[in-house]
DNA sequence: TATGAATGAGTGTTCATTCAT
DNA sequence: GATGAATGAACACTCATTCAT
């Protein structure tokens, strides 16, 4: 298996980043829309204005340009949990900044979640190895360290294995990332909470976060 | 939005059913594997040992061979789901029933899940929407009035609103399929809870069942 | 070249007339309607409420049905024409009633003219040899000697050919009967006379009358 | 109903001209052999020694390819007659004309007939009537202009509908463009005016003549 | 004799990838 | 380095013909 964290050529580096972010971007979008097999490379050649043959100096294949953005779709995730996951208040405190930066970035992270969304589930042998791991790694484990301290400062019960909390966790803040913005999940959600629950998304925060809580063992 | 729910010609029907058989579990093999777009019609035809012609003597397209193999797919769940959803048991009795029935079946469901993951990712397409609300509306009906019943009956904490509830349950429920059977998940749960999770089971049923009650209210 | 005039198999004489009709007519349909190669056999047998093998049990292949389908059609169109040309009226009489016959019928043998606007145009080597002689034959013998007699007698000045003049005279025909029933020809009518032409038929009849006798050099 | 003229992308202007010509006479020949529905991309693109891939880049589809060779087809028919029908002689002197073009190219033409041929006979199609009024608008103004004209300045009796000289003038023209290059056409003009007409075409080229100016009304 | 399900070669069209300029 | 025309294998779908019943 592949573990590069590098898909493209060493000229892609050196090419005007305006041109890198229009072909990373069209790339991107073409991806979201369609997934990986269906999207079609000289599409986004042309969205990005730039030529096929030039993709095909900067990326091995279309497999190596799908895992570039992919892997820069993950940086991007990172860099906006980084904060929230660095500071040092306390679990109540941060699980409320996550969900916040869910709700508040779904706008802009649209694209993202959908590539990712399309992602767990496309994912095969050949590509999805090589992304998996690096995905979760690093928030799993500080996830499940975050509620290893809370344990620890009596926050919570004690009697509880974080893993699994921290785990169960991350399911919750994942299918509300997939719920804001990808397709399916936000029919499906309108089903269980109604037409108009997209502008009643505060109170659907709150009670996301009340119940987030509870599962954790969190006094609500 | 066309509404049909049986997508084959009516030859389909007077064929064996071990052709039948043959023919869906092939197209659903392949439709798991590589999704819509990639999956490739000859090739079912050459596993279910039967002729291209005879596909499309049986199908009028693509599309409609998936939307049967969809079809069929929630009728599966539905059907696994019945007995529980119609039982007169209690909430607790119930939850774990369906958790039970999760992890008892994730072997044979295997295929299905993996189906209905993908289709959650894909289904932004036209294709899609005719199966969506189909998919949801009947198990958001009854695990909200499941837990409804429970607030009134005084197992769980009056102030709840029960919708919330059931779409954060049945988001856990989700996210636990997928987590047995599809390859981004399962290596995703293996990072959170261990390489070794998948010999572990009983330990993760009990666990996610006593997160699941805590995150309802229910004293554990 | 194959000289037959007889294109089906022995077992089809056997069969009801009836059901012979059925099967020549929705042939008939298919052809007009879509020329020899994009007819689809299948649609015939299912049109003509009978199974595609009964077909290729009266037909040895889809050029055969072709064939006898056009053999009959060419029987009819003889037919129509018999009482005419064995009339023994004289050239302006008969020329009248050659008219007259194409421009009553132009309705019930829409179908047929349309075959053969067909014919004309699709006829390779293959196929048309095997029609052409027996289409024109006869009528070609019959119109020559028509206006050859009429010249004996008088009626025509004496130094034409009467082959040119027979030659000439069954292209304006042949062009009439097209115009009044084939898709191409009937618009570019239409551009030549004026979209009301259509009715105005008996206008155009006694106009195309007065030419034709014009031009055998007949006083009008 | 599509007006345009020009049917393929803007990618086929900028090749060599030799290979436009190549694909342009190759798709001619087997249009003109097979008609559309039968006629083969693949085979065409062999033929012209380009790729099938190449072809689609040119053109949007077969239908597009086909109403191009049709175009062309047209253009050059069109100036073919232009010199013709812009000249300022008298009627007579420009039948000659006509006549002549249509006997001394019907080699070179002849693939263009061809075309023309099966287009009156397969144009029911819904693809075709974006070409039909072209096809006959300008001749048949201009026929029936030049008629007109000659009643005026007395070489015609002055009782006609110009139109359905020109209508039957134009039928005589066409029957006889047919009759020189297409399959059907050719052997029925054996049988009516002798096997060894095309070794008599001067012969023919008056009788038709003469014949055409009797049915104006000339005296020949 | 009649049926109609089955076949599979063939066709229009797409798209990842290459390479001459 | 950049271009974009060219390639051709691959895929969805059709239909003349066969043959078991």
């Amino acid at each position: 298996m592949d573990t590069r964290t590098v898909f493209h050529k060493s000229v892609f580096d050196r090419i005007p980043e305006d041109k890198q972010t229009r072909i990373l971007t069209a790339a991107a979008e073409e991806f979201a829309a369609k997934g990986f097999n269906a999207a079609n490379i000289n599409l986004i050649a042309e969205e990005a204005d730039v030529s096929v043959g030039s993709i095909y100096k900067y990326f091995d294949s279309k497999s190596d340009l799908y895992l570039e953005v992919m892997n820069r779709c993950l940086e991007l995730i990172e860099k906006a949990l980084d904060p929230i996951l660095e500071s040092d208040a306390g679990l109540e405190v941060r699980i409320d900044s996550i969900l916040d930066a869910i709700f508040d970035t779904a706008d802009d992270y649209r694209l993202m979640t959908r590539l990712y969304s399309r992602f767990t589930a496309e994912s095969d042998s050949e590509l999805a190895g090589q992304l998996a791991s690096r995905m979760e790694s690093s928030t799993s484990a500080i996830y499940t360290e975050l509620i290893r301290q809370a344990m620890v400062e009596g926050h919570l019960p004690s009697d509880h294995d974080p893993r699994y909390d921290a785990f169960v966790m991350d399911n919750i803040f994942l299918t509300m990332q997939f719920s804001l913005t990808s397709e399916y999940w936000q029919s499906r959600m309108r089903i269980y909470l109604g037409d108009d629950i997209f502008s009643r998304k505060s109170e659907l925060r709150s009670h996301i976060g009340r119940i987030l809580k509870r599962s954790l063992g969190i006094r609500v």
